[in-house]
DNA sequence: TGTGTATCTGCGCAGATACGCAGATATGTA
DNA sequence: TACATATCTGCGTATCTGCGCAGATACACA
């Protein structure tokens, strides 16, 4: 039950929210790329990050000085549910909208954006 | 953004997630019946509820001297990610299931049983 | 080896949170 | 009015949280 808890308290800042949307709705980015879509510091958005980690909801993979942070399978239910609702509740919120308009611009100023959209 | 990881923070504590678990499987129920579910003690029960009422996520009725609890309708799409998710994902999960077994134990040694049930 | 970029972490602070306990409040009944 | 029941609230304390900042770490490349 408190494993359970902690996914919702993973969920409970707004800017680990933000981040989750992020990720569910555009897959795996890197945390320089996640930064400049919130405007916020690196280190900020890396110390959330590791939170949301140590949660079990994201994992994380490194390339070269990248860390490419993605949501994690869902393990069981409650996991599914929270993803399903990151990807379909969130669309229009106005600052998703503005998180994930900036998030675009950031990845396509850089040369790894082709490989980053795949 | 902010009002939408309230609602998550408000499942974030596990004494609220079992309140919150017991009230969308069994609907209204009053402050006494969830602190014998949940063998703790009625202040604390009480002041939980009232962090959720705070959140909007649940709704209070008064009978007497009694305070009826229930999940408040769904007031947007996450929301109802979030009913949908207690109703369906813990059904199984031990706690909840002994929470539910001492909620009608609970329930049914009182006169207001049938009431209770309708 | 040294330099540069991206990311992470230790620290101290301010504020939030959860707790138990005691007492207050609201209501019903006599 | 007085008393009982159910619920809520104030208080003090311990713990947790999020933050900015500075510096550490990891890696690529020369």
């Amino acid at each position: 039950m408190n494993e359970e808890a902690a996914l919702f308290k993973a969920l409970s800042d707004p800017i680990r929210l933000r981040l989750a949307i992020l990720l569910a709705v555009r897959g795996e980015t890197c945390v320089c790329f996640l930064a400049q879509a919130l405007r916020e510091p690196d280190s900020k958005v890396s110390r959330h990050l590791s939170i949301m980690r140590a949660s079990g909801m994201v994992e994380a993979r490194r390339e070269g000085t990248w860390m490419h942070y993605r949501l994690a399978d869902p393990r069981n239910c409650v996991e599914g549910f929270l993803q399903d609702c990151l990807r379909g509740c969130f669309a229009q919120q106005k600052t998703v909208k503005s998180d994930l308009k900036r998030l675009s611009r950031a990845c396509c100023t850089e040369d790894e954006c082709t490989e980053q959209k795949k």
